[in-house]
RNA sequence: GUCCCCAUCGUCUAGAGGCCCAGGACACCGCCCUUUCACGGCGGUAACGGGGGUUCGAAUCCCCCUGGGGACGCCA
């Protein structure tokens, strides 16, 4: 059965990058019925904080990428890591290394300059009487010929040469286990079938399969994914805008949108664009997906979340609602139901959140007409056809939105205005700006009380500017 | 510097030798629908980085160059 684990550092939040490994192991675990687990590589005491594991569940949660295991510590199975690198220390395959920091660093620079890869130089390899007053640290001896052949299900058969490789340390001095010693003890103690990570990673694959051979196990299958850039080609960094996952909900995209266009980078099925995440499932292969880097764009997403609005049924939508307009510091109780505010806006909103914006004038009065709307449609010509509508709505029988459309459309024949000449009149004076839905649908939202004050308000203010030009 | 990866419209991508003087989507520009804005519809601008091969034929295969990215930590 595939296993699949996402395994992120909480030394940083849940952002855009780690959103899409964790989706694409997902998906391959679901595509292929298998497992998906999550493991917290938190070895890093010094930069790993509890806030960021939250961060990191509480973005998964969101996104629905559930777990079928874990999330599973690092730090609480120190005790299985050091067994191993005991053993191996026992076998010869790792051995202690004295040389300092200081030293290290000074070679590495040498190796540079001297236009070398810069690697441990084995120094201690082959046995080096330890230093007073310097506690070691533990290295694996890695092999010093030969080749390293990684099958990648992404990249293709990818070579490297074990020259080009070092004795990686596995145990800092203080005793704690470093990643890649980690990742191949974890991978195979949770049998683990397929390595789905970044391409950062890509590198670090030969030296953890050359530790996978000193396990006597076989390898897993690998899959390296290509990176996602910000919308200039540049490396993904808090200047192009989110960083943490969650601010994505917290702006009114769905969940599944991001999915959605999360799964189109690197990803795609013909011309299709619009995915369900059960499409996703079922459609997702691992081997179809992209060797290429791919930049994030904002205007697609919100594109994107558009589509999932509009075929989001209107009672769902208006629950997803409901907090955005709580939040904007509306009284649902003097205002549209969100379900009712959620058909109205739907196709004039990219989020949530600027869905509950637009709202605003439904459930709050306005400081003033916006003025270029203003001067262009509360016009003295208007004045009397807008008294009518006044006169109409605050007499009609029933508050519906076919009602108050038909005796706006009364007044206007009456006038023998269309209804442009007074649509959008009233559209200013009831929201206060030029932008809305149809205007019965944007009267019925207002109700009746707010609707008819504000028709008396843009009639004064039609008034004062009749008196004000003659 | 060394090693590894990548390379189709501005962006996401289709394309696995002839179906491609390259298709779709976002964005942008027109037009239509329309009481506004949207939604929707129609149309437009816009790409195979360069050079060598292989082949009757290359966006598709090979090589080189260029460009971009990643790795080289007692970070992950």
């Amino acid at each position: 059965m595939t296993r699949t684990r996402f395994a992120p550092s909480p030394t940083g939040v849940l952002h855009i990058g780690s959103v899409r490994t964790a989706l694409f192991c997902w998906l391959h675990a679901r595509h292929t019925n298998g497992r998906f687990i999550l493991r917290i590589e938190d070895t890093d005491r010094e930069r790993s904080t509890v806030a960021n594991v939250e961060a990191i569940l509480d973005g998964l949660r969101w996104l629905g990428l559930d777990a079928d295991e874990g999330p599973v510590f690092q730090t609480q199975r120190f005790d299985r890591y050091r067994a191993v690198a005991e053993q191996w220390l026992a076998e010869g395959k790792a051995y202690y290394c004295y040389c300092s920091k200081a030293e290290l660093d000074a070679r590495r620079e040498a190796q540079m300059a001297r236009g070398e890869k810069a690697r441990y130089d084995g120094s201690c390899r082959h046995g080096r009487n330890p230093v007073a007053g310097v506690t070691p640290v533990v290295r694996f001896r890695n092999p010093e010929d030969g080749e390293v052949v990684v099958e990648d299900l992404i990249r293709g058969r990818v070579v490297f040469s074990n020259r080009e490789l070092d004795d990686l340390i596995i145990l800092r001095s203080d005793g704690t286990p470093t990643y890649n010693f980690c990742v191949v003890i974890d991978d195979h103690d949770m049998a683990i079938t397929h390595v789905i990570r970044g391409d950062d990673h890509l590198n670090n694959t030969p030296r953890q399969m050359n530790m996978l051979t000193a396990l006597a196990v076989e390898p897993p299958v690998y899959a390296h994914l290509p990176m996602i850039l910000g919308p200039d080609g540049a490396k993904l960094s808090k200047r192009h805008g989110a960083v943490d996952i969650r601010e994505y909900r917290d702006e009114g995209y769905l969940a599944d949108a991001v999915l959605n266009y999360i799964v189109r980078l690197g990803w795609s099925h013909g011309d299709q664009e619009v995915f369900r995440v059960e499409e996703m499932i079922e459609l997702f292969d691992i081997a179809d997906v992209n060797q290429s880097a791919s930049a994030f764009n904002p205007d697609k997403l919100r594109w994107l979340n558009q589509q999932h609005i509009m075929a989001m049924p209107a009672e769902e939508l208006g629950e997803r609602l409901a907090p955005f307009l709580a939040a904007a510091g509306f009284d649902l109780a003097e205002g549209p139901s969100p379900r009712a505010v959620a058909e109205a806006f739907r196709e004039r909103a990219g989020t949530l959140k600027q869905m509950a914006e637009s709202a605003r004038y439904a459930y709050e009065d306005f400081a003033e007409f916006d003025t270029a709307a203003a001067k262009k449609h509360l016009r003295p010509v208007v004045l009397e056809p807008l008294r009518q509508v006044r006169t109409a709505l605050d007499s009609l029988d029933a508050w519906r939105p076919d009602a108050i459309g038909a005796a706006i459309e009364r007044v206007a024949a009456a006038n023998e205005l269309n209804m442009g000449k007074l649509g959008q009149p009233v559209r200013v004076a009831v929201t206060g700006g030029a932008v809305s839905p149809p205007i019965d649908v944007t009267v019925y939202l207002a109700g009746r009380a707010r609707a008819v004050a504000r028709l008396d308000r843009a009639i004064e203010f039609v008034t004062a500017r009749a008196s004000a030009t003659d």
